[in-house]
DNA sequence: TCATTTATGCTCTTTATGAGCAGAATGGAG
DNA sequence: CTCCATTCTGCTCATAAAGAGCATAAATGA
């Protein structure tokens, strides 16, 4: 992320119709200015067009962004001219990160929050219609947790009015996270949410993984994503016998118990199954 | 679809950065004027914006155009003011229904000009990339037919110059469809293949429906939009057995054999699992 | 009455998934 | 050198889902 009115901001600039002769080159043009790091796998996310979504347009004024998720390789470094530098999306939006059990308190937190929310429903309709969001983001009546509804949480809080974004106070900031500039953090729960749901069927964490990887190492980055932890030999069992890696026969021996094998991405398996990915625990 | 230069066109029309508020109010607003069709589940799909898409835009002019996917009850009919029709997207785009094999031909005429494609290729690498690629698309060399592929198979058909659209002649609309104006083809594509993904693990399918429903009408509509057919027993196991519908206890009689049972759409599903949908078969 | 058509119930096999037990191979503490 | 903590890896078992097909039920019309 860069700065931008001392917030933290995704990188990002104007298209130049005479320069640009796609909206694609548009934002890698800009996504190298800015960040000079190399970008993987990218796909178009999201237009975002609110009339209010910048406070400091001009009236009359619409400002159009044109939003891009990319993967990069393995945390490669911004360049020092830029003043990008990583920042874990967690710090942004901690509710996303369900992988320890360390301050269950902060979900609880959220919880009542929302669940007073959905109490100032004007009508019993609308309390129904808000408990039933409600439920559906936060797993509050018994629904699952589904990692992919990050964007759909972000907007129960941004609405709820528990945001700063959108009038809330939120002091904690372990539990109602770090904000970020004009509706960034919404654009970042889209980005979210679309690559967990693509990891379902697209083997795409291999977009940040280097060429060989241990096994361990490849749980780690898909817990990393998608917030929640994973059986361990389940995992091992699933993406050898799915033929998402084949082993490498070296080893690494710097586990800190028994080395492990080294493991890379099996190419051909994009053309053995039309949609080849991680399965996430409790998804259908 | 509308009229536009004697083709066949998405309706679509300008934001009034006044009127506006959102950009899905914006499409409401046109949606309705243009056709009358009172819209039921809506989402943006895309923005285009590649400099060459508008042959007729000035020099230097940019359009950029924001595609919504939407949903509307078992085919309500377009208001007589408006010019709107329904058109059978396979008429547009006829490589993606294969339900029936009455001319398998079609896409045996399709797949030998693609693989002469992939042989124009100018050096061994490009030749192995595009013959891969054709591969994915058009299941040539043992890879499954994708259904959700849609736009990358207009894609292919776009760069290999088969379609008018990029210069090809194209003559038997059989086999490669009635083209539309501008870029509304891709469009096309791209929305086919959302609607059919977002089939696999949300239930938009009922969006399609009426209230109540015979299971071989469900998947009728299922099969239309997916392009391939099912296994009736399964396709009645699969959505009985996921809760996803529930029977009513009356029934229908206009079958043309035993009458069937009505059944209408279990909207507690939704609380029950995170991502209720159809199974699309051999997707995995 | 019987052939035709569509709906519905059930079985059988194969493959995935969720959960856990147990052993193997390393480094470090004593 | 031994023991132990730590991590990796192989395996089993129960349950659920998916693919394919057989068989029966309930209507219509010749």
């Amino acid at each position: 992320m860069v700065e931008r009115d001392g917030r933290p901001a995704l990188p990002s600039g104007t298209l130049d119709p005479a320069l640009d002769r796609t909206l694609d080159r548009a934002m890698a043009r800009w996504g190298i200015q800015l960040t000079g790091v190399p970008l993987g796998f990218v796909e178009q996310l999201y237009t975002f067009g609110d009339i209010d979504r910048d406070p400091q347009a001009a009236a009359g004024e619409r400002r159009l962004s044109i939003a891009y998720l990319a993967f990069v390789q393995d945390m490669a470094t911004p360049s020092d001219a830029s003043k990008a530098r990583w920042i874990d999306m967690y710090s942004l939006a901690p509710w996303e990160d369900r992988r320890a059990e360390v301050s269950p308190s902060a979900t609880d937190e959220i919880r009542s929050a929302i669940t007073a929310w959905s109490d100032r429903g004007a009508s019993v309709k609308e309390k129904a219609a808000r408990l039933e969001r409600a439920d559906l983001c936060w797993s509050i009546a018994g629904a699952g947790w589904d990692p992919v509804r990050s964007l759909e949480r972000y907007e129960c809080l941004f609405e709820a009015g528990l945001l700063p974004e959108s009038g809330g106070s939120a002091k904690d900031q372990e539990v109602w996270g770090t904000p970020a500039a004009l509706d960034h953090r919404r654009i970042l729960a889209s980005a979210l949410g679309r690559a967990r749901g693509k990891l379902t069927y697209r083997p795409v964490v291999f977009e940040l993984m280097p060429a060989t990887f241990t096994l361990s190492a490849l749980q780690h980055v898909v817990e990393a994503l998608v917030g929640v932890t994973l059986h361990k030999q389940n995992f091992r069992r699933l993406v050898e016998n799915a033929g998402l890696v084949e082993g490498t026969g070296s080893r690494s021996d710097d586990t800190g118990g028994r080395p492990a094998e080294l493991f890379r991405f099996r190419r051909e398996v994009l053309r053995e199954r039309p949609a080849p990915g991680m399965h996430l625990p409790g998804r259908r």
